[in-house]
DNA sequence: GTAAATGCAAACCGTTTGCTGTACA
DNA sequence: TGTACAGCAAACGGTTTGCATTTAC
């Protein structure tokens, strides 16, 4: 859970305000711990308080994304998926192209290399999102191996 | 270019057809060597038949995707962006977030970095998406230097 | 008290689909 | 000549916006 305390300041810095369903959308990301797309954070949040509208998840999730305390993917769909920021984790994704289920890994390496491959064209790596898709053990089609 | 003996086998293997529709979208994605967009296709495709519909552009690219002449990124932003593939190079991208710019890499690097964070967890890798986003030379902020 | 944020509904925009007519094999 | 495909327009689904009302500060 994000200290209210820093969560308040990142808001009122910027003369904003801390509402109710701002505090919501958090709660449901942080105690999700998945990727939850817009669509389900909306859900969760209707269960606990009928009024809010879909506008205002999305106009929250863009907010919350500005202040950084949270992130959204992809993951090659149509829709984004959102997530509460684990400070100073990165991480990385991988879907299976069967069942959907999500796996995180967490690996310096790949910042690492990020930043070689950024070197010789003089690039400032700001964010690096890696994605991989395959077939976790159960979906994975009969009689392949890891190749 | 790819090879047209190929790519009518490619096609005619599924008993689909070769349209005019087809060849030309190919040729846009294959002389414009970018990351377009299926409206920037639709937009080069007119210049030279006036009577393609974007309908058109949508399943012809769906379809190139399919039997693998196609890629599709979706770069973060609210829409695909597509380029004809360039056989057995995997690449990598870097999008500028102030000019848009995108740098590619080619690095097998990546791929067995990939293998090996999967390794554990008994994941078939298929698929790599490496997505960097921060600044070129000519963007980055005044004063900062490569972290 | 007064901005900022909400809720609702309508608009938006990229993409897909249904249908009828066209053209590739 | 039969069937895959094209073109058009309408539908779709996720997301954004305009506006009157509410609420945090």
């Amino acid at each position: 859970m994000a200290q209210k305390r820093e969560l308040l300041d990142a808001i009122r810095s910027q003369g904003r305000r801390l509402t109710r369903q701002r505090q919501l959308v958090l709660e449901i990301l942080e105690e999700g711990a998945e990727h939850l797309d817009a669509e389900t954070v909306f859900e969760r949040a209707r269960e606990r308080d009928e009024r809010i509208g879909i506008a205002t998840v999305y106009r929250t999730l863009a907010f919350l994304k500005e202040i950084g305390l949270v992130d959204e993917h992809q993951f090659g769909e149509d829709h984004g998926h959102f997530e509460a920021v684990q400070s100073d984790r990165p991480h990385y994704h991988f879907t299976c192209m069967k069942c959907g289920k999500v796996v995180e890994f967490q690996s310096p390496q790949v910042m690492k290399l990020a930043r070689k491959l950024c070197e010789s064209d003089d690039l400032q790596v700001v964010e690096v999102h890696l994605h991989l898709s395959g077939y976790c053990v159960q979906c994975r089609p009969a009689g392949t191996d890891c190749r």
